[in-house]
DNA sequence: GATGAATGAGTATTCATTCAT
DNA sequence: TATGAATGAATACTCATTCAT
């Protein structure tokens, strides 16, 4: 038991180490670019290796987004549990939450949406495929509970709280991209906090339910 | 000269109708599994030919995206024209205009994000490239416009009017990409018109003046 | 029509020298051993080229056998063909022809029986397939013809001529396969020739009606 | 001694269970095809085990071959022990044999063949080479010895008995080749056993010594 | 002996690009 | 200009084999 039990939890480093490799190898020269040689080098594996742990590129590359949906499904169920946060309190947590994520790697949210295009779709197994749909729709799920709070509270516009929830994460994640597009182009400097704010500031005022919408 | 210019017309016919067929193979297959002989074959053209055009293959398709950007910055300059048009209708145009782009073909925008990653950036000619910057500069310059003019009129919150312009652009962006990725996902109907309607109602109530802010 | 007909030859031109090549190559280090640099240098011309040609390797494998059955069925066709000859000088006839192939390239023969085995056939393109069962068809219904002669003329045993053409065609094969991997083993000198004789004594002998069988 | 004789026996126990496996799997998917992970599980045993009992898959694989041919020895031995038969009951036996091989598993014969290649052989232990060529030689001499018994017996033609064993051995292989070859294209039924006995009558027929033939 | 995770050499195949015609 | 045959560099992936445990 014990060594099954180690064992598991082996493999489960190596699959960490092979990830944490594929994103700098991937972040830096994109999918494309970037060989099954190279992030071997850089995982310190045989390349053969790596197909041990992953079925083939693309699923490689498919993993770091899950990676980065679990991160955020952690974030956005914390969020959730607080309490002592009002809705109002509670989009802003999570704001930050996409904040964090992006400003750990601005280049992965691109890299992120190149995942959903369907050419890379149909090559990922089934069961990575199901966790990915699964971890979206539950983070959409929490999200739109806070709406649905708000929404009781006479806090936020009546409106359907999915369809709230879906407008936030995309609005958000479009800033993201769009602010991460202009810095590569431009080789800006980073305005994506206080852009984002501001784009939260809009989003918090168009959902306040007011008395003179009435 | 009458022949000068009629060879020169002639070029820029062969150039779109290039660019026509390379729309429908990426669209299809996206950017990896789309080979340039596709693209010629749907051209009925020779690969050699496609070469007369364009500098490479990355270069072909980002002339799409620059097509796009064209289109788009025409139809905002249409509607800064719109002398009839309040600031809040010239929003809900420019909204429509963005609907327009993205229902004439919803894998074009996953496609153009693409654009975006930095490998493919760097084998762009600098005339390209340029011509990106140039029109993204300009549409975003127009839309900020619009917003200028709100806020001057006291409609809209006193906010940096490119910012406003940027946010803009990245939220529609971001809801159009997001609904784009469900539909693929899941294989959905279609919710983009209503949940870009939902969106622009709250940007825009987000971006009003009201007296209560003060 | 010139301009296309120069094409098609020159063409055809191309996948007999690839051919050629191939023979060498894989007659020299067997089909796994051999590896198509190998045989697009022995060819002089690129990989690449190769696969303008021949769907895979083991297409170009196949490709071989299919020549030898094509010389095969000329001979075949001649031999029947010529009216001075009696069914037993056209059945010598007949198994000079195998031998002389076999002689040409001792080891092509056990190639070819690479190309039965079941994992081959399935990565051959249907024309292929198709080409091959037709000529070997072809070939086993001459030499049926053969038999009947002989059998109609009271000089051949009453046996099913097909039949009689089947084992004729597979005894021959076998002793010249035999012979092959005797030599390949032992390194012996060649014994090819008397054994084929004697093994046609013995079959011609075999097939003889005779008084004394009645 | 006893130990040391149990853990020969063990030893030789797992070297039929792997033979066995590998036999199943080779049958199935051909040499190349064929995994030595795929014969692993087939067998029961890790991978790495396969390396304590065969030097290389190669090896492994030739001793399947070694072991037809141990058992067709076997039969041939008998055979020859059998004083009741005289020499055209022999060889009649002797034809039962082989095609009892074949009809045990008809794949096998083609798979067989392709030990014959010479790539394969010259990664062969001179040990299992020096085995299957004594098991040869040792096979084809018993068969010279009927045929030497015929002759001095005046029953068949006098040609040299080891001529007409290798012919003996060769036709009935080919035609064996020949027919399973036809199975495996066509998908026909088996028409092995027929054609193996008029094969049988042609070849007894023609080494029949006969008066007319002085 | 047995394991099976790790290896890494080896290669078929693809496809953007070129250039002689 | 247009062609399209030829190129050949580039690489994902496989699997026989090893060796630390």
């Amino acid at each position: 038991m014990g060594i099954q039990e180690r064992k598991e939890r082996e493999k489960e480093r190596r699959r960490q180490q092979i990830i944490v490799a594929a994103k700098r190898v991937f972040s830096e020269k994109g999918f494309n670019k970037a060989t099954m040689e190279d992030i071997a080098k850089e995982a310190e594996l045989s390349p053969g290796t790596l197909y041990l742990y992953f079925k083939n590129k693309e699923e490689l590359y498919a993993s770091l987004s899950l990676r980065i949906l679990q991160y955020l499904h952690i974030r956005v169920e914390h969020v959730i549990k607080e309490t002592e946060l009002d809705c109002r309190g509670k989009l802003k947590a999570l704001m930050e939450a996409m904040y964090d994520v992006y400003d750990f790697d601005p280049l992965i949210i691109i890299n992120m949406f190149h995942l959903q295009s369907s050419e890379t779709l149909k090559n990922l197994s089934d069961q990575l495929l199901a966790e990915i749909k699964n971890l979206s729709q539950k983070s959409i799920g929490a999200i739109a509970e806070i709406f649905e709070e708000g929404i009781e509270q006479g806090i936020f516009i009546d409106r359907h709280p999915v369809a709230l929830a879906d407008i936030f994460w995309a609005m958000f994640s479009g800033v993201v991209l769009w602010e991460a597009s202009k810095k590569i182009i431009n080789e800006n400097k980073d305005y994506l906090k206080p852009t984002l704010e501001t784009a939260f500031y809009i989003f918090e005022s168009g959902i306040l339910a007011r008395k003179d919408d009435a």
